[in-house]
DNA sequence: TCGCCAGAGTGAACACCGTTAACAGTTAAC
DNA sequence: GTTAACTGTTAACGGTGTTCACTCTGGCGA
């Protein structure tokens, strides 16, 4: 019991700004949650958050972190809600909960995914909590790809298939995948790659010159990508 | 012959200021283009701009449209360059065009493709020359594949196969696609939404924690989606 | 219980931003 | 040659993130 009631109550005040901030993302995008806009919305001075946050960017670094939770969080409810569902069946289930959840909440997405992602390989890489909140996200698609490989692998490409530099960097994070080959790694990554680009591309409006409602378009990818890693079509409703 | 000394002397202006704002985009990113520091840019105080631009909006949104015409002929001529290609080779060529030019302007490409486009379907719609320039640019891809497709019919899906609502909306693009059936639409639209999703992912930094260089993945998803199109691989170096 | 100090909050100020208004000089047109 | 349109200016308004100096108060150790 090491919680004075300061500490309480700072924990409920830094609560509170990141919901006023959240509020503020809904009702008019990225570009509305401002810090002042922000203390106005709970009746405080601008400055008076510089107590609780070193500046506007860790406000909204913070604010990423918990949407990352939040949205992780409901992808493991749906992936553990079903006890009858198999593996093929959660990962289309968490696929289509990230599509779900975009659609729901677009502001949120935008923040999450739409933003570039600064190289943590180069120098000036420090760790965000929101780079890890991504990673324990990432990990949900991860674990699940892997654990249906492991308990009826899929048909991938060989090696020689793959190309000499191809092949060294899938090879390079086999381990990250639980040590599968780098064929089967080849195809996870295309799993992704397709699922995410799709999304972002709903979500941002790239695709609806062409569809009105991207669902069926959507339910069609997801059956093709989900076939290559040995599943069979979930519900063709 | 009716451009008076003015005109050609506010044209040379307005040019300036559009070089000046890209210059502070590929310096310093989208937030750096601000209104004032183009006018610094060039000597001007903040008012002057409003002579040529209605507000700052408006800049962006001009130089958007120009950045489209640039990508637009840079891929133009990628396709026109070599006589001997065929309809496949120039295909993969300017596939491969539009990710250079995006990995050499990030900040550009950015500014295209990375920021939400509103529903020109809801009542609000106003065309905007970006977006006019966004069509063009499309319509580079979308000619090419309606010749391939004309040259030599890929395979495609069934019309049963697509399921009811997905076939709708794929007959109502069918014209646009010179009369194309549903199931090469659907191809061809997959084709687009996988090469978009995947430069995307790469320039904004959402592939970089799986490549250090994503052009050996690049290339292999290219064959992987020209395959799907009846093409054969192009120069596996 | 007293004293003290860290914590929380304030208003003023700085430098920036997009935008508007009122004004002056130049240039083209009638 | 007069006039009107065009191009530019400065001043100002309201907005932003941020820092500084200041006050007040609650909780801790002596």
């Amino acid at each position: 019991m090491e919680l004075t009631r300061r500490d309480r109550q700072r924990a409920a005040t830094v609560a509170e700004i990141k919901a006023a901030a959240r509020k503020l993302l809904v009702e008019g995008g990225a570009s509305s949650v401002g810090l002042r806009a922000v203390a106005r919305e709970l009746g405080l001075s601008a400055p008076a958050l510089y107590r609780y946050f070193g500046s506007h960017e860790d406000l909204i670094s913070a604010l990423i972190a918990d949407l990352y939770d939040e949205l992780t969080d409901a992808l493991v409810a749906l992936r553990d809600g079903d006890p009858e569902a198999d593996l093929g069946d959660k990962l289309f289930l968490i696929a289509g909960g990230l599509r779900d959840w975009a659609l729901a909440h677009p502001a949120e997405f935008g923040l999450l995914f739409g933003a570039p992602v600064p190289n943590p390989d180069a120098d000036d890489h420090e760790l965000t909590p929101g780079h890890l909140a991504a990673m324990r996200f990432a990990a949900v698609f991860k674990e699940l790809v892997a654990q249906i490989y492991q308990q009826q692998p899929f048909p991938h490409p060989a090696e020689d298939e793959l190309g000499p530099e191809l092949l060294a960097q899938l090879r390079r994070k086999s381990e990250f995948f639980d040590g599968m080959p780098a064929g089967a790694v080849y195809l996870s990554l295309t799993y992704w790659t397709r699922l995410y680009g799709l999304i972002c591309m709903e979500v941002f409006g790239q695709l609806h010159w062409a569809f009105e409602d991207a669902g069926a378009y959507f339910q069609a990818q997801l059956f093709e990508i989900g076939e290559a890693l040995g599943l069979d079509c979930p519900v063709p409703d």
